[in-house]
DNA sequence: ATTTACAAACAGTCTAGTCTGTTTTTTAAC
DNA sequence: GTTAAAAAACAGACTAGACTGTTTGTAAAT
């Protein structure tokens, strides 16, 4: 294999290089350019000002070069939400790496997908392709199927961090923290006060560690309830 | 001659008291088929896809008729907006009519709101317009604005509701559930499976009465929690 | 030489708001 | 009490702009 990474600078126009394995390249980042200016429109003029002709403007591209990697308006909204969910994958793996999420608090991972996922404005966006795909049934299907595999990923996660012995109940926590956080980007969005939503995510953190100390026999939360009593009534102010 | 001298009153507010009503009915009859038209085509086709032509089609009447009312297509937003919001009251009312929410069960409220609020496909047009405020500031602003004496109308419920000594935490707690429900709102619009919810919620419930126990000395909930270890960790089906 | 990547103009449709005109109701004068 | 003027309610056409998908054309890569 030559060095030929050095003939990958240059500017979009012009690049009269016989590489192989360069139209590949070349397509990925187009791909990758128009969805990144896609999700950022999303994010910046929302889902109903959203249009093809800015999304080709905004990446800088011509609208013909974005029709021949996204035929349609909805490939190139599945596209963003593609996109969007692997800059989460991005962060989380910043974030923590490889780590063991088992060694990991609940509060800690908690606060972290409140900060780097749910009060981004880009979650706003991917709640926008969600209520749309209420109407737009293929719509729905695509991105239910974009978020199959991130889902049941996230399943293992949450497995990781909780340890249930109950999965059902695990289930239920997780999905409950899920609606929860939804409900707050949502509340974080439309009304202004940040103030009540830090609340509510220490009051949830402190109410879900109480149930994950009753529901986990770790080392410190024994069959017998002996902290329970103290813990569910302890609502002591969390610093943050 | 009737006694139309209440006509000549002062100046500026020329609104004739004597026996007309039949304008003001009319007008009042026609905003409100308008709403009603565009409540429901915003279910049915969501806020991408409404179009004022639709809602006017809709609701029977010309487009010109439509404009009259609704000069713009922000005004008819906000006006289904409010129609939604009376349309809330008005299943409360008939729900409860003026009976003492204090003495009304926790579980009971909180299954009436999920059933007749959350759960209905109007909840989430009422969602696409607090997202779509996001970029449009000034319909942003209209829906705070009516949605201001109807949430001060809720602090008070909430507050006879529960009755926490501690009104932060009392705060704390309706955000929380508020938020719990929009989350679950969502999921039951995107994914299919309602199993999940109707768990979540039950899950909800019985944690939050818990908290209900411990944060109000009530009758039944002793300040000793000899309650509390059984309760916490009994996650028994509840029947529903 | 053939496929892929990119470019740009085009066509058909649709939408929100405006404008002009008609009917009904209300007001005021006679 | 009748009637004329005014105002409000209603109807429908029109416009100017915008958007998506298509099509035709060119450059680059294989």
């Amino acid at each position: 294999m030559p060095a030929d990474m050095v003939s990958r600078e240059g500017a979009a126009p012009s690049a009269p290089r016989p590489n192989p394995r360069r139209q590949a390249q070349r397509s990925a980042d187009m791909r990758q350019r128009l969805c990144q200016a896609a999700l950022d429109a999303l994010c910046e003029v929302g889902y109903e000002s959203l249009t093809t002709t800015m999304i080709a403007a905004r990446a800088g591209v011509s609208r013909g070069a974005q029709t021949h990697h996204f035929a349609t308006k909805a490939d190139m909204l599945v596209g963003a939400f593609e996109h969007l969910l692997q800059s989460w994958d991005a962060a989380r793996q910043l974030a923590f790496g490889g780590r063991d999420l088992g060694e990991l608090p609940f509060e800690a991972y908690l606060r972290f997908v409140w900060r780097e996922i749910f009060s981004k404005p880009s979650y706003i966006a991917a709640l926008e392709l969600m209520l749309a795909a209420r109407v737009d049934k293929e719509l729905g299907e695509r991105l239910r199927q974009a978020l199959d595999s991130p889902a049941s990923q996230r399943n293992l996660r949450w497995r990781a961090l909780l340890r249930f012995p109950d999965v059902r109940k695990e289930e239920q926590f997780q999905y409950m923290t899920l609606c929860l956080l939804r409900g707050m980007a949502i509340h974080a969005s439309f009304n202004r006060s940040d103030a009540v939503n830090e609340a509510v995510l220490d009051a949830w953190i402190e109410l879900a560690e109480k149930v994950i100390a009753v529901e986990r026999p770790d080392g410190r939360a024994p069959e017998g309830g002996v902290v329970s009593p103290r813990a569910v009534r302890g609502h002591s102010k969390r610093s943050a």
